[in-house]
DNA sequence: TTATATTATGTGAACGAACACATCGGCAAA
DNA sequence: TTTGCCGATGTGTTCGTTCACATAATATAA
């Protein structure tokens, strides 16, 4: 990595010209075995490490990807994905990138098949993918394979789908983990409850589904007589969750923590500030909202599991990049860090990317 | 961001030639009033951004950057630092930027003085610099203001420099927070001990330095009855802790945890394994070292306070790079995550950059 | 042998920004 | 009027790579 290389000087070090040595370099043939000898001789002297920026600028391609995510409100967790995405715009403005963003109600599995139609018009290089409806985006992927279109997969991991790579937590162990978490401050048999957030029409997302189970693994495999219960509230404004805790912490004065695997731990908060019963019952959730730290802080939520979606999305795009523009290719799967919040890590918690 | 206009773009609209143009832009003066009036009329309606890869392209400086760290083995903490530096040296190899690595023995006050003056024998437009310690480094910085080299600190913050930015935790307060792990684990009114590791010559580091101040902040806050001994150990192959651990917990049995704060909590590891008292002894350390992965895995440690060093190294890298090529600053002080790892989330702790 | 494919090789014009240099016009002093 | 000066403006080359195109060399068919 000391002295660049130029083309040119590959050219001139073995006595032939520029677009010789190109036409090696990238294996478009029409090349005589004696030129070939000679370049690949003074390549394996030298490093040549190509220069990206007079690449890019030559080529001067115009790449579209096309984001597929939920709509979002501000501080939401796809807000903080979405601010991954512009980060990484900025970044690769420059070369000719240019990133659309399709939106689908994350509560509603066919405002996401409705997309897929759109994607194909729209006409793009690449796409990335998050996961939520499992069969729809199997839909979605066998149409980009046959487009020859490479997509990346972010949330949630699927089987069996060729995308380029994957960026998202280990869904299974995030599970597992909330489980060590909320139980070393309890006792052993002590009763918990997993409160589940169903909207109508809402079918477990693949994420949350994985994250009860390695919850229930832990459990289990601690070989702990507590059951575990379950409570499913409404969503905003979808009915009266006041009712419902109350009536459901009259009846179990016994359960001494809860635990919530989508983002949606705020919500209970209010609750539980509410009803007062703040004190008594260890909560553990998901993700770094705004609304889900102001709890955090007061002590309501003990921990937050987080899993840095900034940095999600920048690596996709970045990983789209890549194949496209400088044609490299990345591992298959990378399980992102699954990140413990407390109180007092909260505040550095910013991803940097 | 749709269209990416171009300098001849603003040219045609404005009805003057890309030189005019370039020398608005550039404030270079020598530009009438009528086409600087034209000029700013059509940029007020685009929203001009440079094509950065051409600018650098176009501009063809070198730039050579020093980054003065401790020397490393395999596995250390300053060896994961050097791994961010190998990604930004890639990422920024076309910009035209080479990196150059000093390293100083980090219990060697000295052996960081010799480096000064071969640092500005070098010749270089940027300089990253781990504030290990603390006096040296100042000496380096007035050094380096005087020759208006660029700079920035990365591991512990140092007031008063005119660094262009910072990168690395708080460590009061990842001291503060190892409090709160440690202090959950055991009864409010038990006795810790802190070891020390000190080589010969050696006075804290800034960050260790901090990090005990904050971890005593937690414990007088909560107004913990206990007390909180204080062990020095050796470094390798300089003494024998075996004899001097055993000795203290022969004497002290009601030491119920322990912290290092430096990131050779490993170098304990060894002895407790052997002196059988991994079960009874709560353990937390600092940084995510090979050595320490495997008995946070055994479960000797409880926990490691880490900082991402990639993300550190590549960051302060990618600072300069911006302040040098794109004429941007960052904000003077950016304080990283403090990650709490556990045996359960430790496999995924890989610091995507 | 000449004409015609076929393959090998070199040349030169982009890409967008930066900057050195040439040129033009106006003005003032000679 | 001519000369010199200076500010304003435009032109053209450069960066390293890519790629279309022109040319050269060779093989094949008539």
């Amino acid at each position: 990595m000391n002295k660049a290389y130029r083309i040119k000087d590959i050219a001139k070090l073995s006595g032939v010209s520029t677009g010789t040595v190109d036409r090696i370099l990238h294996k478009r043939g029409r090349v005589s075995s004696e030129a070939q000898a000679k370049v690949e001789k003074v390549l394996k002297h030298i490093n040549y490490q190509p220069n990206l920026i007079a690449r890019s600028l030559a080529l001067k391609k115009n790449y579209k990807i096309i984001t597929l995510t939920p709509s979002f409100e501000q501080g939401e967790y796809w807000a903080k994905f979405s601010e991954g995405i512009d980060k990484a715009q900025q970044e690769l403005f420059s070369y000719n990138i240019i990133i659309e963003r399709f939106c689908f109600n994350q509560y509603d599995r066919n405002s996401f098949d409705l997309l897929i139609s759109r994607i194909e018009q729209a006409g793009c290089q690449g796409v990335v993918i998050a996961t939520l409806f499992r069969e729809s985006v199997l839909n979605l992927t066998t149409l980009l394979d046959r487009l020859q279109i490479p997509y990346v997969l972010v949330d949630a991991y699927i089987e069996n789908t060729h995308c380029i790579t994957y960026y998202g937590t280990h869904s299974y162990d995030s599970g597992y983990i909330a489980g060590r978490l909320l139980m070393e401050q309890i006792d052993k048999n002590d009763d918990v409850v997993v409160f589940r957030f169903i909207r109508k029409g809402d079918q477990c997302s693949t994420q949350v589904a994985k994250r009860e189970e390695g919850f229930r693994a832990y459990f289990s495999e601690r070989a702990c007589q507590g059951t575990i219960q379950v409570v499913q509230i409404y969503g905003e404004k979808e009915g009266d969750n006041k009712e419902l805790l109350t009536a459901f912490f009259n009846k179990n004065r016994q359960v001494k923590a809860g635990i919530i695997f989508n983002s949606r731990a705020c919500l209970l908060g209010e609750y539980f500030e509410e009803l007062n019963i703040a004190n008594s019952l260890k909560l553990i959730g998901y993700d770094v909202l705004d609304a889900n730290i102001k709890y955090l802080k007061s002590g309501l939520i003990t921990h937050l599991i987080a899993q840095r979606p900034e940095v999600q999305a920048m690596n996709s795009l970045k990983a789209l990049f890549r194949y496209l523009v400088l044609d490299m290719k990345d591992e298959p799967v990378n399980y992102m860090p699954i990140d413990v919040l407390i109180k007092e890590n909260i505040t550095y918690y910013n991803n940097y990317i």
